[in-house]
DNA sequence: TTTGGCACTCGGGGCTCGCGAGCGCTGAAT
DNA sequence: ATTCAGCGCTCGCGAGCCCCGAGTGCCAAA
């Protein structure tokens, strides 16, 4: 009704922080009563309405129906944490958690890439993303072309970041051995120190086996190079079960999760837009329109190569789940540096 | 009350059949009348009553309330795959759907057995998992030692199934490039041919570098091996959310779903016992008393290379989920021969 | 400007009641 | 000896109802 106001006072705002902070406990409509007694606010139940009635009219709170108590709308929860969360900390355990799992030494990124996603789903309660972006100019340090039966050659390439990638092509019966360790060597000096994408500029001589070979690895590599291959692993995707009571929206969610690639577009959105945190319709995802996203990049190098991410309801912990997600993604960072 | 009596005869398992189908269509306890009225059965629905009373002295109905409809008993389900259900056929569209599948060409096996996960789901309709197995004795036929960072040596396994293994280990200073250069080729000398097991028996000089680098390596195996690596592959769990109304069966068998361990000795478990379905109860854990599993091997030239599973609630559609298993399966094996 | 008081609202829990689906039993008909 | 129509009975479920209580908005006094 009335004109937008120039936002909460210092009362309203304190107001505003203790409803978000008692409905993110108690998951119910938190009333003026409950509000007047908590120990930051020293007024009347009555002065404590006045104020939700303002921040209501503002925009930050919302009456499930008349005369309940009022919940956080999106804006509410972005002015929270925007302006009104206090630090959040890890408690005692979850911080002996991390430092417990990156303690453990682990020869492949992927199964320590994919654990942390539990790891973070653990220490947060909630569903855990982990991103990790295929940088584009990892470079080949090693190339190995093996027969791996009598109809399959494998091409394995082993790249400046510990990466593997595998392309396999039928094998001609022409491609003898002899001709795959020439390739194999001609690949190693056009390719190394350079990225993959050099071997769109070969051109092969055809008319040889060697090209010819050549050839049929690059078209390989054309064809499977359209998926761009980030890898992404989802953890506890089983806690949005305690996080929702409506089991549709539970599988609207998961099913967001199953998509790697909205997972990871949905990710990259909110970094672009330099944020840490999604509310709600800010995703832009429908679905999620009752789902938090809290995430962080994480970087070898001042490089971002990655990126992760907590998935929960709006009402989640932000304090908590920030705090999470930036010492895991510094933790990722350190190990993928060292190696 | 009355001793368990010898099997249903002839009417009451066509009654049997007839209730079992039903309750899987409509989800709700079926009544003497409905069967009266289906076409299999010509006898009056008082008649009907008097069968699914002794259907229930059986063990193969129940009752969820006194004088509500039956539906049917883990024991029931199971007497109607192995002795009632009609054969199950898939749906045209869904046939199409696997053929186009698997027209299609695929580089990686990893990402095509991913993707089958999520065809099966499709075309069932219920989560479906693809597992794996590391055949044990796969053989090395490339190793290939990489300095991929100034602290980081990777070893590199290629096998003869095509799959790679990779072993990362911390670079000492003394590890130049000549040293991984001869120990690379030590290793593809005591290892060509053998499963990567043989590591075990080196025994290495580790007064020499190169005997240092190979006793690091071998430990840094031993530790992960550790690991068994069945590869697990789930696809649409999210559709568990329509096959359960209460939330927290959902995320019970989510949590499962999760736990790769478990999901691949369940299936293991099912198939030694020399079945394909698994139903309720009988899969041995409590969380899935209301689901069943359906599983078929995949096989390699006469070999089981690995497994494929569906999901689904008791009430699932028994005879279409076998056929789907069965021609995936099928699938699977043959793409993976010709690879 | 704050606050105690008051009238008002409305969701939810508990209760009753009637409907109807479905059962078991019995007795006649085949 | 089966089968089956009929009948009386059982309960779950949904509709209707009422009341309670949490919470609101407003007003008048401090």
């Amino acid at each position: 009704m009335s004109p937008p106001e120039t936002g909460p006072d210092p009362r309203e705002s304190t107001i505003l922080r203790a409803v978000v902070e008692e409905y993110i406990n108690t998951a119910k409509p938190v009333g003026s009563g409950s509000i007047a007694k908590s120990a930051e606010v020293n007024v009347s139940s009555a002065t404590v309405r006045n104020a939700m009635a303002a921040l209501e009219a503002q925009g930050y709170l919302t009456q499930p129906h008349t005369s309940a108590g009022r919940i956080p709308t999106d804006a509410g929860y972005r002015f929270f944490v925007d302006s009104l969360a206090r630090p959040g900390r890890l408690a005692k355990a979850q911080v002996a958690r991390v430092d417990e799992f990156f303690a453990e030494t682990y020869g492949e990124i992927e199964k320590m890439l994919s654990d942390a996603s539990k790891l973070l789903s653990n220490i947060t309660n909630h569903a855990a993303v982990v991103v990790a972006e295929p940088l584009p100019d990892a470079n080949v340090c090693s190339v190995q072309l093996v027969g791996v039966s009598t109809d399959t050659v494998l091409g394995v390439f082993v790249f400046s970041d510990a990466s593997v990638r595998k392309l396999a092509i039928d094998r001609d019966d022409t491609f003898t051995d002899d001709v795959l360790d020439g390739v194999a060597k001609e690949l190693r000096e056009a390719l190394d120190g350079k990225p993959l994408a050099h071997l769109e500029s070969l051109t092969p001589d055809t008319a040889t086996l060697n090209g010819a070979l050549i050839d049929t690895l690059v078209s390989a590599w054309a064809e499977s190079v359209a998926e761009t291959d980030e890898a992404v692993f989802v953890g506890g995707a089983s806690l949005m079960a305690d996080d929702f009571d409506a089991v549709s929206t539970v599988g609207e969610v998961l099913t967001i999760l199953e998509e790697q690639l909205v997972v990871v577009s949905l990710i990259r959105d909110v970094l672009d837009r330099g944020r840490q945190v999604a509310i709600g319709t800010e995703t832009g995802l429908g679905s999620l329109a009752e789902c938090s996203l809290v995430v962080a990049p994480y970087e070898v190098d001042g490089e971002m190569t990655g990126s992760i991410g907590v998935l929960g309801p709006t009402r989640m912990n932000y304090g908590q789940a920030l705090a999470a997600v930036a010492v895991v993604s510094d933790k990722i960072g350190d190990r993928l540096r060292t190696g």
